[in-house]
DNA sequence: GATGAATGAGAGTTCATTCAT
DNA sequence: GATGAATGAACTCTCATTCAT
């Protein structure tokens, strides 16, 4: 059954989200997911295949959000709102997946990891795209160079909630200030 | 001898940012020292004590990187391209702390995580004061708040580095560029 | 399944009290019970555990023994005897318990200490019991104190069977002789 | 020098009998003489040979003194008092040479071993030629085994004074009384 | 001759994986 | 198909032994 292959994706992505790869137990995820631990060697075939196939999926899902939030009809600025908004209640599931991929890098496959990478290039793609077209509807400069504008976006949102250990140290500063310097500069 | 000691510090670094706490081995970290396995023990409680010590040792490393560049008499433009440079090095030499932190926060007790806030806070304090200094040269605009500026500058380091999986991705884009953006906004 | 707990139990004994806390191997225990090195930790902590578990079950088992046998409606000549014989194949099976408690003792902590003391008592307080008996019976003296009776022989036991080291030395002793002399006395 | 060897003979045997041949540490028992770990092997070639030396060092110390005390010209319930005061502060110095050996048996070589069993049948000799002088003396009966005396006598020592684990346990039993029985018997 | 830093074999323990039920 | 008891490879850590000082 399709259901209880995601309900194990999910258990694992929070185990390993929070615990590594090396960290995590086949046991912990079973209990989890709320099955037993042989019955997850039934749709997976190790720890490993279950470490790339969650990855996927995470990655998925995080595209899919994404894509459905930059493709509405709204200005950048209301767009990153939300993109921050979806950001962090996803850090809140499974605290980072990019996380697992970089500290576990040694584990991945190369060929898993080329499609990982296509994956975040897709993510930086639809951004970018989404600048694009911010530019040609007037609401960001004529000469701003798209990728630049994404790298400093994507960097705010990862160090704006990727300090979550001290939760209260930017408890004071509003996303809409954030996003406003983002778009005016230091300068 | 204290030599011997920072000796492992650097091999543990080397390994711990490479393969995270649980898939370091001891043996590995002996190895890269070009010592034997038990004299580690002779210099660090255990393998938790290792990693601890590391971590301290690593960011205390950057601090002292960072607060050196700071200080110096140069414009913030300036100090911004040293310190991507220094962050490309430091990457280059353990790929990055933040990573082993992150990815093991389970593995740190509550003191050692307290400990590592707050010298984290100090790097984001070392930056903001930084950026005082600038506003009051006049060379950054004077309703800018630090603490923003701060996120914006330290994200933006960390995603334009941070992606090393795919290093061929951004190599057309010049830190020049990207400091630019930074210091004129989107808009 | 309890029985397989036992098995170990008794692969256990058989193991330290032949080589001792310290000299035992976990995995020598498992090729005993027939078992692999890892299914012990299915029932027991740790080696201490096995170990504290295994010094309990051997006493009980001795207790529950002797009792046995003290029990019987016989002369204490004739309870003698069969105790005799009954410490012979005990020795016979596991060499001595105590010999791994006594030489171990820095090894056991002090509430099983505690435990082990009160178990050796109620075998002293067992023999003692059985020795009033016959005093009342007519069997031993009168003016005979319990505890130095049941000390001797005791004692005499272990004399007589714990020198095992030389198995011949002692060949061409009759227990009836030393039963009839601890009777009659040395005068 | 002899005296360095004897200051660590004496230092290993505390630590022998302390914890067993397996929880002895080379190290201890260089702290306990006060020198250096190494120079231990300087005099001794290796653990298995201290604990050789040792045990035969012991055994000859408590043959020395016992046959000191047997040599005596008193009455064998006098030098029965000498032997169990003897015991006794041996017990205090080294708690029990014979539970080092017997716990360890598997770690003696055949030929040790032969050796050892010879030294214990001259304790057992020594005993025994006393028991006949105090039999022709007349102070015990003319039909008594000495061998069947002896394991008596040696037994319910061991059994007054080894319980040590539990010293309150027999403080109200006073050596004379325990000699007492021994010569009239329990009948 | 004395030392203790360094070594690595070998111990206890964990946990991914298998398989009888 | 689901389970979890059993397994043993591989880990961390200890400590007898060596050897440069």
């Amino acid at each position: 059954m399709e259901a209880k292959r995601e309900n194990i994706l999910m258990a694992a992505m929070e185990e390993f989200s929070k615990y590594g790869f090396h960290g995590s137990r086949i046991e912990n995820i079973a209990k989890r997911a709320g099955i037993g631990k042989g019955t997850i060697y039934g749709y997976f075939d190790s720890k490993k295949t279950l470490f790339y196939e969650m990855i996927k999926y995470g990655i998925e899902e995080y595209i899919a959000g994404l894509d459905g939030l930059l493709a509405k009809d709204e200005s950048l600025e209301e767009k990153l709102y939300h993109i921050y908004d979806f950001h962090k209640s996803y850090l809140r599931k499974c605290l980072d997946i990019r996380q697992a991929i970089m500290s576990e890098k040694e584990v991945l496959p190369k060929e898993l990891m080329l499609d990982i990478i296509e994956d975040f290039k897709r993510i930086s793609h639809s951004m970018e795209r989404a600048i694009e077209e911010a530019i040609k509807r007037g609401e960001l400069r004529k000469d701003l160079d798209p990728k630049i504008a994404s790298i400093i976006i994507m960097g705010s949102i990862g160090q704006f909630y990727g300090n979550k250990m001290c939760p209260k140290n930017e408890a004071d500063i509003e996303i809409g200030d954030l996003i406003d310097t983002l778009l005016r500069g230091l300068k």
